[in-house]
DNA sequence: AGGTAAGCGAGACGGTACGTCGTGTCTTTTG
DNA sequence: CAAAAGACACGACGTACCGTCTCGCTTACCT
C-alpha cells in the first residue's frame, strides 16, 4: 500500500511509528467488526480517535479512507474468508453443503455487516483505485476455486476448465445477493452449482 | 417506492405534485448521466436545485439519496439496461457476442460511472431497505434470462433448467467485475459462457 | 385590528370564523404564558396547530406573527399589567412598595419569560409597524402615573409635573433591567423612586 | 465573552486564530453598521462568508448568534456609544441639549436599525444569558452618569445622589422609546431632565 | 553532545453537505 | 366559498466530516 522503497536512502528525521500504522488498521478493522458500522459510517475521524491517533498521521500515510480499509483487508486485520469446502468425495454434494453454509453464514447478522463493509469499500475505493482490483480474488479465488482445480487435476472435470470463471460462475451470484439483503432460496442456489457443473444444455 | 394503496382513501390537503415527483427523477437522472458526476457527487441539494424543487420534497417522499437513484432507475429514467442478445440460432455465438458487447459497453468511460452509481445507490440503500432487493432483477432478469427460457422452452436446454440462476451465473460475475475497475480477459468470460452452457464436469 | 363590520351584509359560503379569530388569539396567549415558551420560540405553524386552525387562517388576518402577539396583548388574552400602587398616604413608602413588589413580581420565574416575550415581540413588531407604538403605554400609563396625577391634582407635586415622563423615569429603568436578566439592588431601586420625587439637585 | 482564565494550562491542538476571531467580529460589525441589513436578517452563514470564515468556527466560539454581536458591541466593532454632553456650566441646559442630541441621532435611519439590532441581540441572547447584563451599561454608564457624578463632586448635587440611578431615569425612557419607533415630543424629554434633577415634588 | 529534520497527538481552520425547521404561498377537499 | 389540511419553493439552522494547517512535543539520525 505504502511505497517502502527505502533504497538506501536513510530517512531523516523522526521514523514513522509502526505503532502508529498498526493502531489504525487495528482501529479500522474493529470499527467494521464489531461495530455497527457500515462503510459509508466509517470516518476518518472515526479511526483516528478509535486509535488515539493524530488525523493527519493517518493522512499522511493513506491517500483515503478506502485505502485504509484495503489494507486492512489485505493484512489480515480485517477477515472475510469463506468457508472451506467440504471434501466427501462427492462434488456436487459438496458444493451443495459449501452453498448452503455460506448463506447460514452470511445471513447471520454479524457477519453480514462487515461482508457489506467490504463490498461498499471495494466499491468506493475500487472506482478510482487501480489496487483494488485485488478484492475480486475473494469470491474468484475462493475455496471452491481450488476445489475445481484439484478435481480437474483428478481427471474429473474437463482438462481446459477455467476453474477462476467457473468458481464465479457460483460464488459471485451469491456474493451479490448477499449485498441486496433478499436471502436467495436454496433451489436457486443449488441450481447454481448444478449448472456449473452439468451445464445448461441437454446432455 | 412509494406508497401507493388507493383504498378509496381519499387524502386532504394539498395533493402531491407529480410534477415535482417527475422534475426530481429527471434531474437525478440529467445529473448521473449528462454530468460528470459520480453516485458519490451526487448530492440532495444538487438534485434539488437542478429540478428546480425544495430540499424538503425530496426529504418528504424518500428515506435517502439512494431511493431518489432507486425509483429513477426502477422508473427508466436512467436507463441501465443490459445489451440484447442477438440471435443467429447459434446460442454459444449469441452468448459470447453479447458478454463482449456488454464488456465493451461496460468500460467505455461514460457508462462506467454511472453504473458504478446505480451499485452504490444499490448497496448504501440494500443494507437497511427491503424495497432494494429489486436490483438484483438488472441481472438476473437480464435479456440473456429471456433468451435462456426461449431456448428451453424449444427443447435445446434443460426442462429443469432454472434460467434465472443460470443467468446470473453469467451476469453476475460480469457485474462485479465492471465494479472493480478491471476489464476480464475475453477467454474469462466467454468460459463463463461456456461453464454455463456445457457445465465443469466432462461430458 | 381585523374589520368585523358585518353590517347586515348576508355574505354567501361559509361565514368568517370568529371562533377561528379567538382560538388564535387564546392559543397564542396559551403557549406565551403557560408554555416554557419564549416569542422567538413561539411559531405561526405553532400557533395553528394549537388553536386547530389553519396556518392560512392566520396569515390571512394577521400580516406577521407580532400583530398577533400584539392584539392578544391589547385584548387582553395576554395581561402584563403592573401591580396596583398601594395608597397608604405617604407616597414615597408606596412608591418603595410598589418597586420593591414589580421586581419581586418580574424576577418570579413564570412572569419574566411571558414579560421578555412581550418586549421581544413589541421590538420585532415595533421596528416595522407604527402601530405598535402602544406598548409603551404599558409602563408610560402604568399605575404609576396615575397615582402621580392624582398627587399633583391633590397639590402635593408640582403643577407643571409631567405624570406620563415621570412615571417613565421610574418605570422605564425597571422594564429595561428585567429584560436583561440581572436584578438591579433594592437601593437602586429605590433611587430611582427618590430622585424622580425629590430631584438630584440639593434643595 | 470567552473565557480567559489563563492558568497556565497550555493548551494542546493548534490554537485559536485571533485573525479568524476578528474578522468575525468585524465582518458582523460592517453588515450591520453598512448594509441595510437588520439584525432579524444577519445570518451566522452571511457573517461566515463575509468573514470568509467556516461557519463552524463561529459556532466553536460563540453560542448564539446574539453573542457575537454582543462581543461586537463590548469590543467596538460595533460602535453605539451615546453623544458626550455638552459642559456649559449649566447642567440642565446640558442635559437638555444632549437629550435632543440624542434623540436626532437615534432617529436618523441609518443609526435606528443598529440600535435595534444592539437591542434585539440584548434580548434574545438576556433571556438565557448572564453574561449580557453588560449591555445595561450603555445606558446606565452613559456620558450622563459620568457628569451627574462630577456634578456631585462639585457639591452641585445631592452628596448621596445614586449617579446611575439617576443617569438611568433619563436614558432608559429615551432608550425604549428609541426601540418603539415613536419619537417622543421634545417637551416629554425635557420633561425626563427637570424631574431627574428638580424632583416631582413642589420645593 | 547538540542540532535538526521529520513524525507524533491534538485540535482549529475554511469548506461542503447534511437533514430539519419555519416562512409565506398554493391547491386540494370538506362543511 | 371560507376553513382545514398539508404540499410547495425557499433559505437558515446547527452538526458532522472533509482534508489542511499549526501548535508543542518526541525521536533518532548527523554532524
Amino acid at each position: 500500500m505504502t511505497e517502502d522503497v527505502p533504497i538506501a536512502e536513510t530517512r531523516r528525521g523522526r521514523p514513522r511509528s509502526a505503532a502508529a500504522h498498526q493502531a489504525v488498521l487495528a482501529a479500522t478493522a474493529r470499527l467494521l467488526t464489531c461495530g455497527d458500522l457500515e462503510y459509508d459510517d466509517l470516518t476518518v475521524e472515526g479511526i483516528a480517535a478509535e486509535a488515539g491517533v493524530g488525523k493527519q498521521t493517518i493522512y499522511r500515510w493513506w491517500p483515503q479512507k478506502a485505502a485504509v480499509v484495503l489494507e486492512a483487508l489485505l493484512t489480515g486485520h480485517l477477515q472475510l474468508d469463506f468457508a472451506q469446502v467440504p471434501d466427501t468425495g462427492d462434488l456436487r454434494a459438496d458444493l451443495h453443503t459449501w452453498v448452503d453454509q455460506t448463506l447460514d453464514e452470511a445471513f447471520t447478522e454479524g457477519y453480514r455487516s462487515m461482508a457489506r463493509s467490504l463490498i461498499s469499500a471495494l466499491l468506493a475505493g475500487a472506482a478510482h483505485n487501480e489496487g483494488f482490483q485485488a478484492v475480486t480474488r475473494i469470491w474468484e479465488d475462493s475455496p471452491v476455486a481450488d476445489r475445481l482445480r484439484q478435481e480437474r487435476e483428478a481427471g474429473h472435470l474437463r482438462a481446459d476448465l477455467d476453474a477462476s470463471s467457473a468458481a464465479a460462475a457460483i460464488a459471485s451470484p451469491l456474493v451479490l445477493r448477499l449485498l441486496t439483503s433478499g436471502r436467495p432460496e436454496a433451489a436457486w442456489a443449488h441450481a447454481l452449482v448444478d449448472t456449473a457443473l452439468d451445464g445448461a444444455r441437454t446432455r
